[in-house]
RNA sequence: GCGGGCGUGGCGGAAUUGGUAGACGCAACGGGCUUAAAACCCGUAGUUCCGCAAGGGACGUGUGGGUUCGACUCCCACCGCCCGCACCA
């Protein structure tokens, strides 16, 4: 009996503290090798690890470890996203108290953690709810308030009326708070924000450098700035106006459809608006109607173009005869350009769609080029439009438009700029050019216990005055309780009430804490040195950063990875770091997705309760328990809901970290989604032992493979040859696609060197010993150590179990990476597929110094080459060198 | 509607970026080992046609066209799926 199966379990735990022992992955800010960060997104602390957390935690630590072998210092830190309203509702339900309830979660899943061997420098590892990571974040928010980037105001927020809570954008569900259930209600509040939109046009325009970044992420922050380019116009009330409103402005990027105006429209928010509907209830009733309608996308789709004409009008700038009616229309948005438009139905579907409600004028004043007859007329195309029941939206020339007729909409646009731009009205230009954005300021109040303390102190007499220095960091008190909703910090005894710092009269602690978002928007910096009493050390954070590569889910593209960046310019801004972008190269990983099982009572079953039986060629599932017939359903994000998930744990106790490690980088390319199958995990395990066998059967060769260290001899077989060309030919495909993070592609590699490697085994264990061929021992180990080495990054424990097997003294975690040897990549032939026609006829080996003249000759002397021929000459001969040859008749 | 992406065997996927399509894995089938099973080892396999066989032919990367000696790859049109944003003026 050659080797006992490999024992994951025993060996995985010996290693994991060798390495700890060793304190191998704790790495050191001075360091003269190259710097490589890496990193995954912290995780929020649950409670347990998922198999989302294995897959990302699995690739970054792959990462790691080549780029440590690589020759980097590699910083890989770990810490937790650790504020947040689930440590609150745990404290209702459960009468445990946030803290105690986060810091025992974080416990429990650096233990799972832990058990996955990932080369992860402990040391550095912190979370947001420690006092000593807050205390730093609130001496940050002090410098964006004094360099003006956080300030206060009034605005609209969700509010839960049942949680007494506002709520985040994405944690209203058709109008309804996700935790209570109650219907949110908009409330004015004053509110805290930070000044993102002061970087609009930089975080826009440096996209274009993020050249490591997905396309689609880029595309979304893109959409999400949304940066357009328009004019401001203001248009004059004709009569007599409603005091303050002598002129309306409104944004828009079409001033090149001015002449095709037929109305103008305000939002229901509008300052005139609220202003007129003071005297006019029908007015008022209609604007009570419109914020009826709700804002989710199906009620947005569906909801009527509906108007309210005000019986005002205004003098169209460039003809002082027309008038233009004034309507409050429920799709104008208060929050984006001036809250009020020019419509123009020609040209737009919704100011068509009103227009034909409303029968308002529609002129076409953009005619497409190719219409336009040798006269430059286009009566036909306007007969056409005119009798047609859409709007024209693309590109042309520009009619029925006064002076700038004729020109395309570019030109027209510049035009009519020009022309407004100069038209003096009251002292000011009647339109000025204006670029507008989408992205608002990012409001961080929460009236919420478990966040960081926002520290400032409201005095009826100085206002919002800053803690001061000697008072930070203001602390979350620990006795509060959740037996009522709303903000404990607010209900607490005496914590809110503090001297003002400057008249020491009675004053009030400010009771909201910051979005979480705003935690995770710095930690990648604070990683850099996490233990400095300032929130940064801006010499060595500007050393390690940019994160050379970001792991994480593509659900982060816009929230935090756009405040990461607003946030990393804010501390530059404010001395605290000297870069422009956090992360240099991001990586978006799929998710782990499951087949579903639901039960006929409607119930879903978990995979650990389903029995898959395949008799009869169809596979089906039946109920462990019972036995009942279980329905296959289709394959899903594993989650709770739809209990499709597998516990890592349980994984990893059952086939060890490695066998889990592999089968997430194994078939499926990253940034896809992997189905999780029991077949799957099975082949990887199988895998594990497969190599484990390999070392043990080449160890029972015994002389026959050589000594480790031992060098290659001068003459070796052509056996020998072609593995030792096998092997180095995967060292080399396996360094290319784990540089690129194409872990799949490094897999398959693996598994060809490790059965010609397999094969070489058994040849050279039947040679009887008289005729051993050495050179194919030689051979035989260095390709089962560079198999070892290669597999390392992926699974480290199997790798340093073999590689003490094969004996070795010292841990193939700290070895560098293997060199290739390129002469070994240069063949001395060359087989070169053989097309007639460009159809594949055949093959041809010939040298590879072969010349052009030489590769024809052997072609044409080719039998089915003669055959296709018939004696005639060839057209012509395509002779690729090194590719292939194609024979034209 | 706008934007991004994808479409290759029974399944996951690979293809040196315009040069032998289907590597590698999973599942399947055949064989070996075994009293038996598991484990393990060896082998087969895109579809189809001709042939007893050795072999050989045709078709084949969502569909239709184009460029090219040659297209999974480039261009045009269409079909289908996934994701994001969305009354943004």
């Amino acid at each position: 009996m050659a080797i006992e199966r490999y024992n994951p379990r025993q060996a995985e735990a010996r290693w994991q503290a060798a390495w700890a022992d060793r304190k191998i992955f704790e790495t050191k800010n001075e360091d003269s090798r190259p710097k490589y960060y890496v990193l995954e997104m912290f995780p929020y602390p649950s409670g347990r690890i998922h198999m989302g957390h294995v897959r990302n935690y699995t690739m970054g630590d792959v990462m790691a470890r080549y780029m440590r072998a690589k020759g980097h210092n590699v910083l890989h830190p770990m810490g937790w996203d650790a504020f947040g309203l689930p440590a609150e509702n745990a404290a209702m339900q459960n009468r445990v108290q946030p803290k105690s309830w986060t810091y025992d979660n974080i416990a429990a899943m650096r233990a799972q953690l832990k058990t996955m061997g990932l080369s992860i420098d402990w040391t550095r590892e912190f979370a947001t709810c420690d006092l000593d990571y807050y205390a730093q974040q609130q001496k940050l928010f002090l410098d964006l308030l004094a360099a003006g980037l956080a300030y206060r105001k009034s605005s609209k927020v969700n509010w839960d009326p049942v949680d007494q809570t506002v709520l985040a954008n994405e944690q209203v569900i058709d109008g309804r708070g996700w935790r209570s259930g109650a219907e949110v209600e908009q409330r004015e509040l004053t509110q805290w924000f930070f000044r993102i939109t002061a970087y609009s046009d930089e975080l826009l325009a440096a996209l274009d450098t993020l050249d490591r970044w997905p396309e689609k992420v880029r595309t979304m922050q893109r959409n999400w700035i949304g940066k357009s380019e328009g004019m401001r116009i203001r248009f004059v009330v004709a009569g007599k106006a409603p005091a303050g409103h002598a002129t309306i402005e409104v944004f828009t990027t079409r001033h090149d459809t001015l002449f095709g105006a037929s109305f103008l429209a305000i939002s229901p928010d509008h300052p005139l608006a609220t202003q007129m509907a003071k005297n006019d209830t029908a007015l008022a009733g209609f604007i009570e109607e419109c914020h009826r309608t709700g804002t989710s996308a199906a009620a947005i789709e569906t909801a009527e173009k509906k108007g309210y004409d005000t019986g005002l009008a205004v003098a169209h700038p460039f003809r002082p005869d027309l008038t233009l009616p004034v309507y409050v229309a429920n799709f104008v948005l208060m929050e984006y350009g001036t809250g009020a438009i020019f419509g123009c139905p020609a040209h737009d579907q919704r100011d068509f769609d009103f227009a034909t409600k409303y029968h308002l004028p529609i002129i076409p004043v953009v005619a497409p080029l190719d219409e336009f007859d040798a006269d430059g007329d286009v009566v036909a195309w306007v007969e056409q439009f005119e009798s047609g029941q859409e709007p024209y939206l693309d590109d042309g020339k520009l009619i029925n438009s006064d002076f700038v007729d004729g020109l395309t909409v570019a030109a027209a646009k510049e035009a009519v700029a020009q022309r407004l731009e100069h038209t003096m009205l009251s002292g000011a230009p009647q339109g000025a050019r204006q670029t507008n954005f989408r992205l608002r300021d990012w409001g961080i109040s929460r009236q919420r216990y478990w966040g960081c303390p926002i520290p400032v102190i409201h005095c009826p007499t100085h206002g919002v005055v800053p803690a001061p220095e000697k008072d930070l960091p203001v602390r979350l008190p620990e006795d509060v309780s959740f037996d009522r909703p709303g903000n404990p910090l607010d209900h607490h005894p005496t914590w809110k009430h503090v001297p003002c710092p400057i008249c020491g009269e009675p004053a009030r602690r400010e009771t909201d804490t910051m979005d979480t978002f705003v935690d995770s928007s710095w930690y990648f910096a604070r990683f850099t040195a996490p233990h400095a009493a300032t929130p940064t050390v801006k010499s060595i954070a500007d050393r390690w950063l940019p994160v050379d590569q970001y792991i994480g889910g593509i659900e982060h593209a816009i929230l935090h990875l756009l405040y990461s960046r607003f946030f990393t310019r804010a501390l530059t801004a404010t001395g605290h770091l000297g870069i422009a972008e956090p992360f240099a190269g991001l990586f978006t990983q799929g998710m782990v997705v499951h087949e579903t099982y639901r039960r006929e009572d409607g119930t879903f079953a978990n995979p650990a309760e389903v029995t898959i039986t395949g008799e009869d060629g169809a596979r089906r599932a039946v109920d462990t328990a019972t036995g009942a017939a279980v329905e296959i359903g289709p394959i899903e994000k594993m989650s709770k809901s739809k209990r499709n998930t597998v516990d890592p744990s349980d994984i990893i106790d059952t086939y060890g970290a490695d066998t889990a490690r592999w089968f997430m980088l194994s078939d499926s390319p990253p940034e896809r989604d992997v189905i999780w199958t029991e077949d799957g995990v099975a082949g990887a395990h199988r895998f594990v032992q497969r190599v484990w066998r390999l070392v043990g059967d080449a160890r029972e060769l015994g002389m026959r493979i050589g000594r480790p260290g031992a060098a290659l001899p001068n003459a070796m077989s052509s056996d020998a040859m072609a593995l030792r060309k096998a092997a180095h030919r995967a060292l080399a495909a396996v360094d290319d696609s784990l540089r690129g993070l194409r872990f799949n592609v490094s897999v398959a590699r693996i598994y060809e060197l490790t059965n010609a490697l397999a094969g070489s085994l058994s040849a050279l264990n039947e040679q009887r010993p008289d005729a051993v061929d050495f050179s194919l021992g030689a051979a035989v180990r260095e390709a089962l150590e560079l198999l070892v080495e290669m597999l390392a990054p992926m699974m480290p424990h199997l790798a340093e179990e073999c590689w003490s097997a094969l004996g070795h003294s010292d841990l193939v975690s700290t070895r560098p990476w293997p060199e290739i040897e390129r002469s070994l990549l240069v063949e001395e032939t060359i087989t070169l597929p053989i097309q007639v026609n460009g159809k594949k006829r055949g093959e041809l080996t010939i040298p590879v110094g072969a010349s052009e003249a030489e590769v024809e000759a052997a072609v044409l002397a080719l039998d089915f080459v003669q055959r296709a021929l018939e004696g005639r000459a060839p057209k012509k001969i395509v002779v690729v060198p090194k590719r292939i040859v194609n024979v034209v008749l």
